[in-house]
RNA sequence: AGAGAGAUGGCUGAGUGGUUGAAAGCGGCGGUCUUGAAAACCGUUGUAGCCUUACGGUUACCGGGGGUUCGAAUCCCUCUCUCUCUGCCA
């Protein structure tokens, strides 16, 4: 969330930044003007709380002293009275600029592209190109049945469309791309692996910004009040709520592979095919806390990783930087990793790597003490970055397509085969 | 799932209605001593909001929320979590 601070000092330079976002000025000022209202009560109820703290002592003294105190606990009375009358309107303030602030994205990075949506991304990288068939390309769905690597029909038996069954070689090469990705990130990029939980308590979706605002997204149980992790991001992101990190430490680097769940609502229809939209799919996800002035270093290097990734695998892809209207309702500024499919004739998202500074922190209560040059020191709110590294499913599909013989068969990349024990699906 | 116990500052751990933001110890920081270090001794040591140029002031916080009271870490209600025993189980 947003700081109010911020908000209240620097309403305009907000506002100037959430329109680049497409957000209603409107809710800043209402926020604006509730916090007035709030300032004034706490004022007038503090210095009642005041007298009451200094009268409550006098009334101990007195009663110590065997003295009368009857006259100064009937006035102490009625402005206990008024005391809880005005920390209820507090109280219905507060939740109330909660509820329009937990709703408010995060501010763009200076400098990320202006645009209202995704046509008005800009591309910043190109590697590889593209591949020239004298046949006729199948597309993954035709390959992997084929193949019987994967078997969507009977993934929607088991739980319902968008649940793909890997099957025979398609399991294996999933778990070999798993396996790639956790080991260089562990042995050569410098990340600590876990190995989290996948269904998390509200708090830590909270603090993710996962919810309120994209609660429908989720899969929850109501029963125990739990929800199916829509990305790694939320538990590892979790692992430090409410902590506070030593300077030293910075930055704490986590990989982890976990399966993912979205429930992708209002999405019928658009790009679901196969494997192209899904319900659960795999990822193996990088994570940074990092201090504030490294963040966008640290970005960078994410996505250099997450790169380094593709171009092992001798997958064709580009890198485009969001613009301000595209980007997630975290990120201060956000790369998209695309991966191209020759079935599709269009690129696909196989990564996102974000710098979402201290947006996640503030609510997640995530710092770290710094020392000052003048020795002193001062809580900060760490810097939160996520990145995909990789996603699986569709880097399956271009992977696949791009790698199929005339034959139907496919070759396994040089860097997967002392994983996958075989070069080739046939 | 049943029975019981518990949740206090960075940690251990006192505290059952009135100078308790909280004893004591450990740890951290500063200092004395020392060639240096250790030990010993002295001092200091939470976070957040608001007001203030600043010094400082003030409010809140003893798992979360609500209540009783002039006054709550302490009493009541409720939720969450942890531990022990029993049961079940990959």
């Amino acid at each position: 969330m947003l700081d109010i601070k911020l908000i209240r000092e620097n309403a305009d330079l907000v506002k100037a930044k959430l329109a680049l976002r497409n957000e209603d000025p409107k809710h800043i000022d209402d926020i604006l003007s509730l916090d007035k209202s709030r300032l004034e009560i706490l004022h007038k109820v503090e210095v009642m709380k005041e007298t009451r703290n200094k009268v409550s002592a006098e009334i101990a003294k007195m009663k110590k002293d065997k003295i009368d105190a009857d006259e100064k606990i009937a006035e102490m009375k009625k402005v206990g009275d008024d005391i809880k009358g005005f920390d209820d309107d507090l109280r219905t303030i507060e939740s109330k600029i909660e509820s329009i602030l937990y709703y408010i994205p995060a501010l763009p990075a200076d400098g990320t592209p202006e645009g209202k949506d995704a046509s008005e991304n800009v591309e910043v990288k190109v590697w590889g190109q593209k591949k020239r068939f004298d046949f006729e390309v199948k597309d993954h769905i035709e390959l992997t049945k084929k193949l019987d690597i994967l078997d969507f029909e009977r993934g929607t038996k088991i739980s319902g469309s968008g649940f793909p069954l890997y099957k025979g070689k398609g399991a294996t090469l999933e778990r070999a791309l798993i396996n790639f990705f956790l080991d260089t990130h562990t042995t050569q990029n410098g990340y600590t692996e876990v190995m989290t939980p996948v269904l998390v308590n509200r708090a830590s979706m909270e603090a993710a910004e996962k919810v309120p605002k994209f609660e429908e997204d989720m899969y929850h149980m109501a029963e125990d009040d739990l929800f199916a992790i829509p990305t790694a991001e939320v538990p590892i992101l979790n692992i430090h709520r409410d902590e506070i990190l030593k300077q030293e430490e910075l930055p704490i680097r986590y990989c982890g592979f976990t399966n993912c769940f979205r429930r992708e609502a209002g999405s019928y229809g658009k790009d679901t095919k196969g494997f192209l939209r899904v319900h659960q799919f795999n990822k193996v996800e990088l994570f940074s806390f990092c201090a504030p002035e490294n963040s966008n270093e640290e970005l960078e290097k994410m996505l250099v990783q997450a790169c380094g990734l593709l171009e092992a695998l001798g997958v064709h892809y580009r890198v485009i930087e969001l613009c301000t209207g595209d980007m997630g309702f975290s990120a201060s500024k956000c790369y998209d990793i695309e991966v191209w499919s020759y079935a599709e004739d269009k690129w696909l998202e196989a990564s996102s790597v974000s710098n979402c500074t201290d947006f996640q922190s503030r609510r997640a209560q995530i710092r770290y003490k710094k020392t000052l040059d003048n020795g002193k020191t001062k809580m900060e709110f760490v810097h939160l970055l996520n990145g995909s590294g990789l996603a699986t499913s569709r880097l399956m599909v271009a992977m696949l397509e791009a790698n199929q013989n005339a034959d139907g068969s496919v070759n396994i990349p040089e860097c997967l085969r002392s994983y996958t024990k075989f070069d080739v699906i046939k």
